[in-house]
DNA sequence: AGCCTGACTCGGA
DNA sequence: CTCCGAGCCAGGC
């Protein structure tokens, strides 16, 4: 990659975390360290999850993105915990009685 | 320019 | 089991 005009690498970062989002096949889940680390970024779970956060892309399968417990981080007392874990069971996936999915079972990759 | 927060993670007590 | 602190980076004021 010869001469880099520093506009278009944030944009980058972003379409890596999302491609990284995006190859989670249906029926399984990662995690913000996972996704960083697919994104080339490891370490930086933050800003994964800082990526979801601003995400303006409805067709980004985010719910299949949990924290490295197998907790969702939001919280699943809110409305966004309680989609997230919806859009996850509506896809095969089962959670816990303490409300945590099986990533050795669920994890990808 | 600096400071604080956050959909994170890890190890220790 | 829970709670706390440290490390990392990006964005907003």
């Amino acid at each position: 990659m010869g001469t880099n005009r520093g506009s278009t690498q944030q944009s980058e970062l972003y379409a890596k975390i999302y491609a990284a989002v995006r190859s989670i096949p249906k029926g399984k889940v990662s995690t913000y360290g996972r996704i960083a680390a697919l994104a080339d970024y490891p370490g930086q779970a933050r800003v994964v999850g800082y990526a979801l956060h601003r995400c303006a892309d409805d067709s980004l399968p985010w719910h299949r993105v949990i924290n490295y417990k197998g907790l969702i981080s939001l919280d699943t007392a809110a409305m966004a915990g309680n989609i997230q874990q919806a859009l996850l069971e509506s896809e095969g996936i089962t959670f816990s009685a303490h409300g945590a999915v099986d990533l050795a079972r669920y994890g990808y990759p």
